[in-house]
DNA sequence: ACGATCAAGATTGTGCACAAAACATTGTTC
DNA sequence: GAACAATGTTTTGTGCACAATCTTGATCGT
């Protein structure tokens, strides 16, 4: 019944990015120490990690806070991620080797295969994969590792700022990308992938939040729902997801 | 006397950078908090920010050690400067003003001047600043603050690979790289920038580390000496460095 | 009625003591 | 003499209690 610190960080982090809880919506100690059934250092130090992570906003003597990022610091991630991708495209475009050319190509299948069933939940997560894998070609782990935590927080503003289901990354785009790059056309590459991320960051669109829900209960939620599926063998555990 | 967790970040990260803390020594946590006359849970949080900042490798139940980092682990960060910096000449080709090129322009001529006037301190220390100079310019937070932690991590590898004195930049590559830029010409732009830090990287040869001297006298030393600078009314404060 | 002041409650920050783990040393057995 | 087991020591990990700080609401004065 307790829980690691692996997997508290792993619900918080769920919660945060998909947004579920509301922006500037405060994280008390105390609460989420009793809902996880561990003691209130150990919530602490996951914390601490998640402000480092810039997924929450850590204030001296006030507390932890679900980041509230504004419009301009979303468009400064993503200028991010066409600054560091441009390079990954550069870098690729140069180095790309036939097999992992190959393991691309079928990824954009697959994100094609997506489309055409209508599997929006698919396209989506394939779309955030490809760039995924792109820094992986790298082979370059300091790169990935950066590339992996913008992702993360792009996957927050997404849900933060495209106003309703939004299309997944247009996957001609990723294939147009792919084909600069085994063409070993390093400028044509990057400024393909620039106009990409441009694109996607034209979807962002002021919202006024709505709910506000409050974050302890959520993260309740959440928790119970994991422990259900962890162990459904005890008695009637309360199936909340399927 | 007591020392608050900035000052205590800033004495151990320059140990660090500048290897005189021998690599993988270990950095025991009730010594260094004797030394700076704080808790040990003080030290415990700031040993797990350089742990963060990996600039320590922390291992449970084990202990803080300072990096060491292998020619291999070297290698990967400058390829990861070479991937990220291309993107940001890349970006700036595109983007940068008449001013921002000038006070760029202004500091190759203060590089070029300390290498006539043979001032090898001043020259390392302006020839890194270009590099960090250049990512201010994308005007990026996220951007700045990644690559001033790759130029965090370089020049501690530098202490730790290149052999003896070696050379600064070239400064002439960065005045090369900046007309580039200013002809808004990306392509060159990136590749210069990849074949000067190919040639940093060169200079890296696996060297056999030689003295290896207790972590925490070397810091209990910083520490005197940092006090002694601050404080220079009290009586006979030991004036270790000057 | 408005503002300042202060007190009470709530929340985060930190030192301390103990628990757990790893390491070193010594003693024992084959 | 070497491998191994046991024990004592050192070092890290964690829960707990108290201190410091902030928020909130009420009270008093003008």
């Amino acid at each position: 019944m307790p829980a690691d610190d692996e997997t508290l960080h792993r619900v918080l982090s769920d919660a945060l990015l998909s947004a579920r809880i509301a922006p500037g919506a405060p994280l008390r100690e105390v609460a989420l120490a009793e809902v996880f059934g561990v003691s209130r250092e150990r919530v602490r130090k996951v914390l601490q990690r998640l402000g480092a992570e810039r997924l929450l906003e850590l204030i001296p003597n006030r507390g932890a806070f679900a980041a509230a990022p504004t419009l301009d610091q979303a468009r400064e991630v993503y200028e991010a991620r066409r600054i560091l991708e441009g390079g990954i495209v550069g870098h690729l475009a140069q180095t790309l080797d036939e097999p992992t050319a190959r393991a691309l190509a079928a990824h954009i299948g697959a994100e094609q295969a997506a489309v055409a069933a209508g599997d929006r939940a698919a396209s989506i997560r394939l779309s955030g994969e490809f760039h995924l894998m792109l820094a992986r070609a790298t082979r370059n782990a300091l790169v990935q590792r950066e590339l992996q935590h913008l992702v993360s927080r792009t996957s927050m503003l997404v849900a933060l700022f495209e106003p309703a289901r939004s299309m997944r990354c247009a996957c001609e785009e990723h294939a147009d990308i792919l084909s600069a790059l085994t063409a070993g056309d390093s400028s044509r590459a990057m400024k393909m992938m620039q106009q990409h991320l441009a694109l996607i960051e034209t979807r962002l669109r002021p919202t006024a939040e709505p709910p506000a829900a409050d974050a302890v209960d959520v993260v309740r939620a959440d928790w119970a729902a994991l422990q259900a599926v962890r162990r459904p063998a005890a008695g009637r555990a309360t199936r909340a997801r399927r």
